[in-house]
DNA sequence: AAACATCGTTTTAATATATGAAACATCATC
DNA sequence: GATGATGTTTCATATATTAAAACGATGTTT
């Protein structure tokens, strides 16, 4: 916590540590596993307690995230702005596909969840809302960068190949840097993106793209199963629904740019 | 900005005037408005701009909140193991009923919007997820403090009356103790509770408890719409689907406790 | 039941960090 | 090209933050 200049990182430093792995901590836990001072991580734990932001519970005494930072959550434009006016839509083409479908947008060089809603039947995919994943394994990212303008595609390969140096999760993960390439290229063509066991083994993912009203990417659709439901012969069915449901999508963002 | 001690106090004082009425702000316009100085009010917005917190905008240079909110507003357990798990019912439930239908917590002696699914047609409410409300003038609330514990009933009838000073929003909102009294017995023994046009005028609302195993309210869920559409002899079809769902979610929720 | 841990909390003086006035930079508008 | 409105940087000063130590409460072990 020496390298920490400022209060705002410090707090916001805090606030991550509380995980969707790890949500309830104690004072003394916390302050040794970001090697700080038991009384300073007190005093901001009870400074955020105070102001909702963490929530402490009676009994264990244990502190978690709280209502204000869900408050918070639900006030940000891509959630209030975009989120509301789609989900509707989402819900509909789950509904016709029957598999769990998913909206992503493109953010720091990987995509990030800000919407599903789950298939209703037995398996599921457990990825959350909010949270962030590599671009290069799955359909919902391959299909962001394909319609990223050439320049900025350039420059996100770059980066995604140099820092995040791309971990083959399956044996069929693309972690070449002209393989992924050519991929684009071909998505491009195709309008959509398939991921076969690319980021998971079993798991079958088809993405699209969702272009605003100027014909800008926005975000990404996808429609994913495991692969023994996920048939061959479906994905056309799929490509044409998930185009619908971001036809309707496209008329109720007007000009959204995350 | 003065009378507050701690960075933390600050750091949440700013987060809170991005409001939905007003999701932008300027350093100098932010500053004024806290009433600090402008390049204090700076270092806050760029730091936390830094950490994703908040976003400024490429070309008004506006700040607004950024998705790390979106991410930990996710993260929070009211969300991740309560919303998460109960939206789908919820889906249902608005299927069924063709109405708006909502999710909220007793809060600070008020109503938590969690959740909602909006009607497919053309008149729909406009609460947010995320925000407050008063508990006397709602079905949602007045269902929530007539299951309520005694003790704890009377404790916040008390803190209604006295700290909130009941407005009166409607000619029909009730803004008396004894009156809310009768009408909270009368909830307990009927099962559920009716807005009419007690909020707002044109909008009636039946509201049910939902209890966790342990037969404790932890939520309400209701069915709102227009008057001239939200039928008197409709309104037990609508507590029968509604119980049906609270019942749906009880088993899905285990022994949450908000 | 005494001794020992372990946890949250409070206190303290030392010091690092936040503060605000002013100056600077950039951009419109007049 | 002057004026006024932004956002940004600087720097001496004031002040909030820090960490060690002590405290109190609770639970565990001997």
């Amino acid at each position: 916590m020496k390298e920490l200049k400022s209060s705002v990182q410090k707090t916001f430093k805090i606030l991550e540590y509380f995980t969707t792995q790890k949500p309830e901590w104690g004072v003394t836990e916390l302050a040794k596993a970001i090697g700080s001072n038991k009384s300073t991580v007190y005093r901001f734990l009870a400074d955020l307690t105070k102001l909702g932001v963490l929530y402490k519970h009676p009994e264990t005494e244990k502190y978690s995230l709280g209502l204000k930072l869900f408050e918070l959550g639900n006030r940000v434009q891509l959630k209030s702005a975009f989120v509301d006016k789609t989900h509707p839509e989402l819900i509909e083409v789950a509904k016709s596909i029957t598999e769990t479908v998913h909206i992503a947008v493109f953010k720091n060089y990987q995509i990030f969840h800000i919407d599903k809603v789950e298939s209703p039947q037995g398996l599921k995919l457990s990825s959350r809302i909010g949270s962030s994943g590599p671009a290069y394994s799955t359909a919902l990212g391959k299909v962001l960068l394909a319609f990223l303008p050439t320049a900025e595609q350039e420059q996100a390969l770059q980066v995604i190949m140099t820092e995040q140096s791309p971990i083959a999760f399956t044996e069929y993960t693309i972690t070449n840097r002209q393989t992924l390439q050519k991929e684009l290229i071909k998505i491009k063509e195709k309008g959509y993106a398939l991921d076969r066991e690319e980021s998971e083994m079993g798991l079958i993912c088809v993405g699209i793209p969702i272009f605003n009203q100027h014909n800008e990417v926005v975000a990404s659709l996808s429609a994913s199963g495991p692969s023994n439901r996920f048939k061959e012969e479906n994905v056309v069915n799929y490509v044409t629904t998930l185009q619908k449901g971001a036809t309707a999508i496209r008329q109720r963002i007007d000009y959204f740019k995350p």
